[in-house]
RNA sequence: GAGCCCGUAGCUCAGUAGGUUAGAGCGCCAGGUUGUGGCCCUGGAGGCCGGGGGUUCAAAUCCCCUCGGGCUCCCCA
């Protein structure tokens, strides 16, 4: 077990050959809805200024405070990614997307970096993928957002989720209800769990988040924080629900949805899975109005979500779906002798040229070997040539499946792959 | 930061009243078939039994420490 030398770090893992076919039909899959819906992939780098992050999801949120990579260098200050709302928006600022006019509506999808513990849909790197719409109140905006979310995972074939939708409205009702929060909690105060104590002060709403069994009581007998919205943030809610219910995509309003981020406003969203387990959030999201202000660009209302792609996977396990097409080649040429040898790696290209694939042994091992490693490749077919194929100008073409071959020249194999 | 569980071949795991050269299946390599894969048969390679210390005539097995991993709480993707 502790044979390597070197190992990789603590919650991050290799990504291999075996399993990299579902990370590509995944990233395919991304690509090509998004370009449906639209979007355009932007590409931020995997480092930012600390600063950036901290004043995006806020000093005091859960990955700030105690999950951040950082490290400094000189003068300046670096973090690694724990998510790409706040650099997408940096970026938009940087860049003055603004300029290009209209929405921007951008997506991405790489690693993020979080120094947690690790467990079952946890890696300290993981990665995500999402969309962001930069430029719109509109509550369209919410929703193609949503849509979207739902729309991979029906691509994908995971249909049991659970969408729960929530608004925490504008920062002022928010903060009334806050106090209304507050007010209904502290009569009970010392009945309440440690953390909720401990969140009382600083972050009331999160108690709502609790699974402690003694706050539930207080949890239920709660004021909502629907009843605290302007009348502005109760009619984008109200559009959000109708024109999902227009789309006829099922969802479940939770009053007690509390995002992590600080940067969240109004639209607050999950897409929830039965399948992974305690991590059971397949993606998250809602507006965020105030961080392109806060981050020092001009006041502009935007929305996103983000999805972890490990999770999709691990839904998919559970659910017995399998991503991504069988390894295989299209042509194997066996070759015996040198002379062979020297033949085969010439007709490669020739193969390639017609836009397949094509390998041999690069090992010089015995035709019985070279087979056998033809069948594990999972070629299509097999050319095999030895002295007395080198002689005649004819090759056995043989098809792996079908068990049978036959003698042609190069230029008629050529034409046969040709139609494949 | 806290709790629970687990470390024996590349993988999945057998192997304790402590006892000579540590096993199986799969995988890998080779042979059976000196020019034909998938099935079958035979053989081979591959382990300081995670590491260190202790008890003992004797430790994969018992004790202590340590490292690594998994899961859970918190929180999130």
């Amino acid at each position: 077990m502790a044979q390597a030398k070197y190992t990789t770090h603590l919650g991050m893992v290799d990504i291999l050959p075996d399993e990299i076919r579902k990370w590509h039909y995944l990233e395919n899959l991304i690509h090509e809805e998004a370009a449906k819906f639209n979007f355009e992939e932007i590409r931020t780098p995997i480092m930012e200024q600390t600063e950036l992050i901290v004043r995006g999801l806020g000093q005091l949120s859960d990955i700030v405070s105690k999950e951040i990579f950082s490290f400094s260098r000189g003068e300046d200050n670096y973090v690694l990614r724990p998510e790409l709302t706040a650099p997408v928006v940096r970026a938009y600022i940087q860049n003055h997307l603004d300029q290009r006019g209209g929405s921007q509506k951008l997506y991405y999808m790489g690693p993020m970096f979080r120094a947690e513990r690790p467990q079952k849909g946890r890696q300290r790197q993981f990665h995500q993928f999402g969309l962001e719409v930069l430029g719109s109140s509109d509550a369209v905006a919410d929703v193609e957002i949503i849509a979207f979310m739902i729309h991979i995972c029906d691509k994908i074939g995971i249909k049991n989720t659970t969408l729960k939708l929530n608004s925490i409205g504008n920062p002022e009702s928010r903060n009334s209800y806050k106090e209304a929060l507050k007010t209904h909690l502290k009569p009970n105060f010392e009945k309440m769990s440690e953390v909720s104590q401990k969140r009382f002060e600083k972050n009331p709403l999160r108690i709502l988040d609790s699974k402690e069994e003694e706050d539930q009581p207080f949890i239920e007998s709660a004021p909502v924080i629907t009843d605290f919205l302007s009348d502005e943030s109760f009619s984008h809610y109200n559009k959000v629900k109708e024109y999902l219910a227009d789309l006829e995509i099922p969802f479940e309003e939770d009053p007690y949805l509390v995002r992590g981020m600080d940067y969240y406003t109004e639209t607050a969203f999950e897409l929830i899975s039965p399948d992974l387990g305690a991590q059971d959030a397949l993606a998250g999201g809602g507006r965020y109005d105030l961080l392109v202000e806060e981050i020092g660009g001009q006041p502009t209302p935007a929305v996103g979500f983000a999805a972890g792609m490990e999770r999709l996977f691990i839904a998919c396990e559970e659910l017995g779906i399998e991503l991504g097409s069988e390894k295989k080649v299209d042509v194997y040429i066996v070759t015996l002798g040198e002379a062979a040898r020297k033949w085969g790696v010439a007709q490669l290209p020739k193969i390639r040229e017609k836009g397949l694939s094509a390998t041999m042994d690069y090992k010089g091992r015995s035709m019985k070997a070279q087979m056998k490693d033809a069948n594990r490749e999972n070629a299509q077919f097999a050319i095999i040539v030895g002295e007395n194929e080198l002689n005649e100008g004819k090759f056995t073409f043989r098809d792996m499946k079908e068990s049978e071959e036959e003698l042609l020249t190069m230029d008629d194999i050529i034409k046969n792959l040709s139609v494949i």
